[in-house]
DNA sequence: CAATTTATTCATTTTGTCTTGAACTCATTG
DNA sequence: CAATGAGTTCAAGACAAAATGAATAAATTG
């Protein structure tokens, strides 16, 4: 006796033959080690965990899945499930694949690591050192004007700033290099 | 006329001679533009924006200032202070000092950035990435498991994930030493 | 040793973010 | 061209994280 939960059109555009029992109806207890692993990275990075769900899911699965399928197997409302994808489809972390006899989008993860880590960076990082760098700029002239004492005292302390600043530039080429193997 | 505001004891050990007219009641421009340098930060970081005001105004006002000081300059309640100065001195992120004649304790901000990384590292990241380790050596023994036609599509997902976590621990030294001149 | 100052703890309140689901648009189909 | 299906949007609700401040402890002082 199979497990019912059928419900109006198969869930997948691919034959379901290999999947384990529970495969359709909710995700299987590896794949659910493998979402943990994601929402874990999400905490860091500071998104919400419905993404790092969206995004596990497609990653672990290997094949493209439809908004449904991911609804259905991660009890995501509709309207996380179309923020998330939206998001993710942004940052460049998943892509569109077209399902042949069916209407309905499909996506897939992108999985290389360097692109994602370059994305990250340049779409992140690197506006917030932008916007650092010209604060600090501000804050430099401000200093300028300081009666003397105080200013002996203060300077330092923004050359230190201007100073981490353009170390952590610095750094993100190498990041990539890294990475690009 | 100068600014009232004053209480009881003068807020700080060392002479306020040179100060800007504001610096006792609150933060002066400069200091709440440094200061907003470091909550954007604590944001990327995931950290309460109090914590990051207070490191903050203890790294641009370079000498040392007591719980009283920082509640008063940056409107905070003594909980948030007290609390953010355990977090900070957990963290490494600030360090006591005494100020003779002054039974308060005083800090004032550590701000070597190499220090400052290396302790996050040790105290965020390695963690992280040990129980990711652990988790994805559970998930490869779950892998071995499947029937052949899944296994193949599902293992090279989790090798990837293997090979991405022994790269960021590879990277972890590399940014210590770009950090260390 | 009572009064005062300094600092911590923690239950409650506040704030901010994430999720939900109903209402909607747009495209497709019978 | 009405009915269905796919997908988005957004106001409201649920939830989690942070801030508050009263109660308290501990140390100091007169």
């Amino acid at each position: 006796m199979r497990p019912v939960l059928l419900t109006k059109r198969p869930k997948s555009p691919v034959a379901n033959d290999h999947a384990t029992p529970s495969a359709n109806g909710a995700v299987t207890e590896m794949e659910a080690e493998v979402i943990s692993l994601f929402v874990q990275l999400s905490r860091v990075l500071g998104q919400p965990r419905s993404f790092a769900e969206i995004y596990g899911l497609l990653f672990i699965s290997g094949r493209p899945l439809a908004m449904d399928d991911l609804i259905e197997r991660l009890h995501l409302s509709k309207g996380s499930a179309s923020q998330g994808l939206k998001f993710l489809r942004n940052a460049g972390a998943i892509r569109m694949v077209y399902a042949p006899g069916d209407r309905r989008a499909h996506y897939e993860a992108v999985a290389e690591l360097r692109n994602l880590v370059a994305r990250f960076l340049r779409d992140y990082v690197v506006p917030e050192l932008d916007a650092s760098e010209a604060r600090l700029q501000h804050i430099a002239g401000m200093v300028k004007q300081m009666p003397a004492g105080e200013r002996e005292r203060i300077a330092p302390r923004v050359t230190m700033l201007q100073s981490w600043e353009k170390r952590t530039r610095r750094f993100l080429p190498v990041v990539l290099k890294l990475l690009g193997g």
